[in-house]
DNA sequence: ATTGATTCCGAAAGCGCTTTCGGTCTAGGC
DNA sequence: GCCTAGACCGAAAGCGCTTTCGGAATCAAT
């Protein structure tokens, strides 16, 4: 059985392959008849255009790359999968790919993104957790390539983004752990070449300041975004002479760990000494004790971050497309007031 | 700057363009001298093929998908990212390109997976958790698009998969439970149209011979692999005047569920109740207590599974690529001997 | 010097679709 | 009945690359 092309449905019917593309594009210098008979034959020969043929002849990709974050190690990678749904979700209305890349290492990051803008597999990308000073943004800003930005770098002023005020929400947090009396506040941040992390680092000594809480070196830490790593940072805090009451954490992955570094402490997190993660993940509620996090509206955001790239490839002004949404705490149960802390077994 | 394209190279280095595409593509009919000298004037320009062209001159997609499984909502997602990220390695050697590709519902899934396998836009596709007849199975052989599945499907005779023998885990599991003493074991599993939900099944009941324990109907449910979900229906299971000790689960997210579900009937999930999950879910060293499960040796699955479609895209036979492996228990703190029961709060 | 074999490269034909341009045909208007 | 408009469709030129085929040039051998 012959591959059924425009050329086989134009013998077909008898008429050119011309006529016959506009009638399945729906062109209106073609009669009504026509165009009927020609998309009931198509449907009856299950014909499908070749998409590589249509993409070379109207020189649009109809595809947008995700690039995957580097080190995508931690527990925390539901929020991929999430994402990529929702982009999925978005495109496939329009019948657009989804491409998903992944630079090996960080060296070949610029290469591929060099790639990806030169040789016009897509015609937009979006990226997620970019450095503060991000190479790929710049790439793609030289190569004018349309892109979206999953959170923010330092210098976001002339590119579309979608971001979470957490600078806001680590301030409240401390606020809200001020107000339950907590004065020792640790902080287990992400390492600071992420903007995010940078984000974060800055509400959270705002907020000591807002609270006239005194910011102490000796309480934070900045680690891999993994449980191990940010377990082990809290023990090493913990073992001070005095150390936190509460800890908060630049995510929730790292919360996890900070949980169960208390609990091998002999202390009981959520009572002896808070926890607040960031991220707002469902299998907070599993944990022992059950997370408190300040919860990104992240469950659709991959379909709003694809509409917005969408929407600049249709030719809008990035700069009008820059979104920054607030968080919301989510009390569960590892967050408490002061207590005052009973000699620990050190 | 106009687009560098062959032609601009071509005119650049007074040469043809078919030279030139030549001596990139290191066809030994070029000298050594000029092959050289193109690539070297290549790299001046920045050049980079035009994907789409290329593949529609040579013919081939130079690209997989991967079909999102259908309900992505639980919390067993990382396995999607994990998956995704082995495909996107053992691609990116080739230089091939990952496409994620989701059908809305269910039934535009088999339109998706028809469109997918005509339109030329990949050169194999990978889908996961097969239903036990599977609709896209039989079109990706109808069509004969190369394809792998991870899981399997009650017929998996004819094509390539790379699974887990979870019957023979489950039929362990029940074993190990029965060591400890348990002699009314509960089974939550997943939605029997999977075919990995009967497997598990099948080994559950399988166990539940050997050992010679009784199955009972009123202990075992099939939900969706969601914490709620399974937490609802394992609440039900212990309303009964003489409940399981123990519960074995389809998978980890469905395990929380119930360990959830044991808390909050007033009992305590691995001295009271045993409960054992399915994935080996990195999570699962967080939950209270942490969950003993089945592990899969899922984390490099991704690489393989796209080696071996790779490799029956070469042209090997699929037969010859099926894998199976088996899970290993690990322990951790929710299963324990059997106690006799304490009168329950009914 | 003539031939035959090599080496290296140019010309040109696609790949399967889109899209412009112009031509034919029918329908009105006088 | 002749002319101008539309309405429809065919022809053909690409899109940017690959690949076959054959010709020109080079070189060794007779």
């Amino acid at each position: 059985m012959r591959r059924v092309g425009l050329k086989f449905l134009a013998t077909e019917l008898g008429i050119s392959e011309g006529t016959v593309s506009r009638a399945l594009n729906d062109y209106p210098d073609i009669s009504q008849s026509t165009r009927d008979r020609v998309k009931e034959v198509a449907a009856k020969f299950n014909y499908k255009a070749n998409q590589t043929a249509r993409r070379l002849a109207t020189g649009v990709a109809e595809a947008v790359a995700y690039l995957m974050p580097p080190n995508t190690k931690s527990i925390s990678e539901p929020f991929v999968s999430q994402l990529l749904e929702g982009i999925g979700e978005s495109l496939s209305q329009r019948g657009w790919d989804l491409l998903v890349v992944q630079a090996s290492s960080e060296k070949t990051e610029a290469d591929t993104v060099e790639k990806l803008s030169t040789n016009g597999r897509v015609s937009g990308v979006v990226i997620s957790r970019p450095y503060k000073n991000d190479r790929r943004i710049e790439l793609l800003k030289k190569n004018n390539m349309p892109f979206i930005v999953h959170g923010r770098s330092v210098d976001s002023d002339d590119y579309a983004w979608l971001d979470v005020d957490s600078t806001q929400a680590f301030k409240d947090a401390v606020g809200h752990l001020a107000g339950l009396g907590h004065q020792q506040i640790g902080f287990i941040g992400a390492p600071l070449e992420y903007n995010f992390a940078q984000m974060r680092l800055d509400g959270y000594r705002q907020g000591l300041i807002e609270n006239g809480l005194q910011y102490n070196p000796a309480f934070v830490d900045h680690v891999d975004m993994t449980d191990d790593a940010s377990a082990a940072a809290a023990s090493a805090i913990l073992k001070a002479q005095n150390p936190p009451t509460a800890f908060l954490c630049a995510t929730d992955t790292q919360a996890i760990g900070v949980l169960a570094a208390i609990r091998s402490a002999g202390l009981i997190p959520g009572q002896d000494i808070s926890v607040i993660g960031y991220d707002g993940l469902d299998f907070g509620k599993h944990t022992n004790p059950p997370l408190t996090t300040l919860a990104q509206p992240q469950s659709h955001s991959g379909r709003e971050i694809c509409d917005m790239l969408l929407a600049i490839i249709d030719g809008g002004n990035p700069v009008d497309y820059q979104e920054l949404r607030s968080a919301t705490l989510v009390r569960r149960m590892s967050d408490g007031p002061f207590r005052p802390m009973k000699t620990l077994i050190s």
